[in-house]
DNA sequence: ACATATTTTTAGATTAGTCTAAATTTTATG
DNA sequence: CATAAAATTTAGACTAATCTAAAAATATGT
């Protein structure tokens, strides 16, 4: 069985919803798609014809299981081809998803195991993802430096690298320790230095030798 | 301007069959394209609107010069990710083709540009094809099929014309490929047929048929 | 040169993915 | 619990790329 382009990204926008939410809803998804709730309805019949849908009229919809695997096979190229793009290519992980988008959409399975294998089977993407494997399983946590890590996201740390006490003490001076929640809200190309907001404390600015050293996780 | 997968598969197969055959018609460019004779003419009247083609009614078309342009960028594309396939993934050169009729479709110019420089500028795609540079200007080495060449020379091998898997096939047998050295010892006028030494092979027979698809140069 | 064959175009229909507007079902509220 | 609001579906239409069948233009062969 093989699925156009766009039922693709139907298939992998109520993956994430399903993700993120819980369940999703014919509006919720016509949003995330930048379409109209007719023609998500349209699509939700030609997607339960294929068997990747359960759908009941007015009720809800959910992934089958084929749905699902099919899902996160997407997940698991366009992750594999922004690792691809960043790593090899030189780009910057906030130039690769547009890409991604496209590339993900190549048919070819030996492709992927291919280009999996050159890259020497990653488990997490430019962002800090988990990259599905061949069976479509996900490592669930991985710990980065506070310069890697995806903008915006909340950020939980989980350990220091340095731990001099000079290093701790500013530390404590940013309420920051193991645990802490926090999100860097920007990155200046000068210096290496980071905007951030520390949960329930005033945004601030932390060095980029401080930023190197404070790894979390998503 | 950008255009759909289809306008730059009729793009390409026009700028192919004006190389090869000198012009194109509404039927040839049917078969070539495996579809009817008034699809092709409702495509070509596509094609004229974006300015891709000259095209009079009954009387025949041809590419623009920005349909020059594009086609030799789709070609550039589909080389590069031919010679990615084979020197990075390590899939044989019979492989490729189907994956790159996919890949060349994606539209990013800094992806390709990239590629392009990840790869080392390569001139020549695995298969001997040129491949357009930046500009759209090919490498073109003097070639001549092993019907042409003279005898007892060593002659590598530059290209193939017949890509077809089934020559592919019968290429690996006789351990024929780009770059590989080989001398013509005889010809034989009754069927074509030629006697050759491959490199470090025993001696043996080639058809006519194959002997004109392989392109060498001295 | 003119009838016939070939090539090309037109006309009208089909499918996938989309739209708007209207109808229907479910959910929430007074 | 009736009714208003929200969510969802249906109906009918549009575009791109395709098809078949038929018409029109061009090319060919004695």
């Amino acid at each position: 069985m093989s699925f156009t382009a766009t039922e693709e990204n139907y298939i992998k926008a109520i993956y994430h919803l399903q993700q993120r939410l819980g369940k999703a809803g014919t509006t919720v998804l016509a949003e995330a798609m930048q379409t109209r709730p007719a023609t998500v309805t349209d699509m939700l019949k030609k997607l339960e014809a294929k068997k990747l849908l359960h759908y009941r009229r007015y009720k809800g919809f959910s992934l089958t299981e084929s749905g699902n695997r099919l899902a996160l096979l997407i997940i698991r190229k366009h992750r594999l081809w922004e690792y691809f793009l960043v790593h090899k290519l030189g780009f910057n992980w906030d130039e690769v998803h547009y890409m991604a988008e496209e590339l993900e959409h190549i048919s070819s399975r030996e492709l992927i195991t291919r280009l999996d294998q050159f890259l020497g089977k990653p488990a997490f993407d430019p962002h800090g993802d988990p990259i599905p494997d061949g069976k479509g399983r996900l490592k669930t946590i991985r710990q980065m430096n506070l310069m890697t890590l995806p903008l915006k996201k909340i950020l939980v740390v989980q350990s220091v690298r340095n731990q001099s006490a000079d290093m701790l003490e500013l530390l404590n001076h940013y309420h920051i320790g193991i645990g802490t929640k926090l999100k860097v809200l920007r990155r200046f190309a000068f210096d290496g230095s980071a905007e951030i907001k520390v949960d329930k404390q005033p945004i601030t600015i932390i060095s980029n030798q401080v930023a190197q050293n404070v790894y979390c996780c998503i």
